[in-house]
DNA sequence: CTGTGTGCAAAACGTTTGCATGCCT
DNA sequence: AGGCATGCAAACGTTTTGCACACAG
């Protein structure tokens, strides 16, 4: 995720306009290396504007996902997360408290694309997702 | 999965027992390499049982995730799916229209984890989740 | 002033649960 | 006969949507 300012100019150039709310979102999310999900952004959000509402959460969201501002993670059953960091890696996730961990090796030397799989489908990038036990939790 | 006859006498020697809609939803499951979600296996079986209920699809899956007879796949932002090879192994998903497929190779040589991580976690698996578009909507 | 963003309430969606009935063993 | 499984309806948690009002540009 770009730095506020600039994603400040890249929203106003695309006709969006900047609001508190966003402004707090995004420095929620500047940064952040906890993976929230939509109601922990919106539970810090809330602090500062108490009547912050799940629709701005959800749209700014999908706002600066579509603009490829944020990535939104799909490990946890249960929700989805949310990540400023777009740049290719990977995450390990605690089966009981379901906190992620970053993993910023790049295994992509390694990962070659079966031939079988070439022919089918138009690849544009993976994820790697680890499962198991955070040390607080066993 | 085990074939349906072990499947049989491994969940009568845990106490439960073989109904018909089961039996119905093994069958879907065996060697089905489409990775369904609750929803298509819902109505698979409901062309032969056509007042199975959605109950019975989800209490039967949980139950064989919890044999680990299947596994329960988180690469579907919107829903999850269902894939009866318990093998290690990953799967390609069309953005598209949500066809996964299988991809055999094994990559465990080269994945290791840093170590900043096997001081957190204790990791009993990865999955690789490649994204992309399929030939059929490309 | 125009139109995008907000917030409320309600809907939608996949999934889970309580409970009475059914049926496997 | 006993107990696990079924199926209905209702509840659930997350996410989406319709709409009137607010406010950024």
């Amino acid at each position: 995720m770009e730095s506020i300012e600039k994603l400040t100019n890249i929203l106003r150039s695309n006709g969006m306009k900047i609001t508190p709310q966003r402004l707090m979102i995004f420095k929620v999310l500047k940064n952040n290396t906890s993976h929230p999900s939509a109601e922990e952004i919106f539970r810090r959000v809330k602090r500062t504007y108490p009547t912050v509402s799940f629709t701005t959460i959800y749209k700014t969201l999908e706002t600066l996902r579509d603009l490829g501002e944020i990535k939104e993670l799909i490990i946890d059953k249960d929700r989805k997360h949310y990540d400023p960091n777009t740049d290719s890696h990977h995450h390990v996730i605690c089966s009981t408290c379901k906190k992620i961990g970053d993993i910023l090796d790049d295994y992509s030397p390694s990962i070659k694309l079966p031939d079988s799989i070439k022919n089918k489908y138009t690849v544009s990038g993976f994820q790697i997702s680890f499962y198991g036990v955070c040390n607080d939790c066993r």
